[in-house]
DNA sequence: TTTTATACAATATGTTTGTATTGAATCCGC
DNA sequence: GCGGATTCAATACAAACATATTGTATAAAA
């Protein structure tokens, strides 16, 4: 056998240097060689464990997805008891502002995803199963609010949820772009939630699930 | 007297191209000798009116705010009579969406280049002048909605603007992506904008001016 | 000890890129 | 019809790039 290295390890630390990269500059930004150096290695090295730049990219991109649940994960586990399922919906969604320096570089290399998903096929299917994860998870709160008399029962689940997603998102794109203070990004995201209490009930079409999905970008 | 040529005509004919390629493939896939190709001219020519490939990709983005600007015009003139300014504003934001083919490009350069601006100070200027005009004329609309009695007078004006356009941007998001049909698309901005009927009154802090600029991504 | 697969580093290769250069065609005032 | 500026096509070129190739060190296995 060969000399004993953590092969895993190894990648993984390559990833990174591919994320800082990612986060400062876009993935387009990403060159073997300053992912070589970035990381500190040769880039005989980054080509040993990655056969491809594509297949690098393809990594990095890959931990996202566990990326983002486990800072949601973390925010939900820090809700102090009493937990309402409204308060951890509301942990949860914080949990995907960037208002750290880890959630700063997760949302920017989440933004490049997915703006490389626009036309790329391979990384768009990986955005839409994430997505789906998240939606589920959001509308399986958002019940239990509805259960536990938190919210009007008679509300559209799936509208709502892509209604707090939405907002959240562009909350988020906006603290990229430092539009406005972090404080702000906090009442805006209660302002949302707290109209759930008034959400109306269920549009007969509204809700439907995804439809044919138009094309994005050319293939 | 040279040759009788519309030079600003030519430039504009050469910026389309870039918009085509940008919307298909991202601002990064803009390249010049597609651009020539798309545009059905020669490279010299591409060069000759545009001093280097950024003189030429700056001025395809500069024409966004335009493009934005009178989808916008065009949206609220044909809102019906009685034009009440919550019908206006809703015509007003209903326009930004990627509803139609033109809505769709625009989108589309328009993510690429408020991507790009995270890491090109020139361009992250020219963005945030655009918002800033989109922020004062939605806030404008607000107020008169306002005095006209169609949401209460108490709210915060500026918090309800950011939160009108973080939910317009994260719904534009989703349908460029295609997460569901334009029909839950339109519902939504129904819901947020219904949303403003119960809206709290101001919080303080909380519609705070933009702060000291957080640096985006490193220079 | 010899073998052999791994783990690299160093360098070569060929493509893609933006841009510089060169020169020809066009049109206007004269 | 001549001169000179404008327009723009053709091509050349250097830099940047991903990747292929080659060589060497290491350490477990035989």
């Amino acid at each position: 056998m060969p000399r004993q290295v953590d092969h895993d390890e190894r990648r993984r630390e390559i990833a990174e240097a591919v994320w800082r990269i990612a986060a400062a500059r876009g993935l387009e930004a990403v060159r073997m060689r300053e992912v070589a150096a970035e990381a500190g290695v040769s880039i005989g090295r980054v080509q040993h464990y990655f056969e491809s730049k594509d297949d690098l990219v393809a990594f990095a991109a890959t931990r996202l997805r566990s990326r983002i649940e486990e800072r949601i994960r973390r925010h939900a586990e820090d809700v102090p008891e009493p937990r309402s399922p409204l308060l951890v919906l509301r942990a949860l969604l914080t949990g995907l502002l960037p208002l750290d320096a880890d959630g700063r570089e997760t949302a920017l290399v989440g933004l490049a995803v997915f703006h490389r998903a626009l036309s790329d096929r391979e990384l768009a299917k990986l955005y839409q199963r994430g997505r789906a994860r998240l939606v589920a998870e959001v509308m399986s709160h958002l019940a239990a609010a509805a259960a536990a008399g938190e919210i009007p029962e008679r509300i559209d689940p799936r509208l709502e949820t892509y209604a707090l997603l939405a907002a959240t998102d562009g909350i988020a794109t906006d603290l990229l772009h430092a539009h406005y203070a972090p404080e702000t990004a906090r009442a805006l995201l209660d302002r949302q939630i707290d109209g759930l209490r008034n959400a109306p009930p269920p549009v007969r079409g509204a809700g439907a699930p995804a439809p044919p999905g138009v094309a994005p970008m050319a293939p």
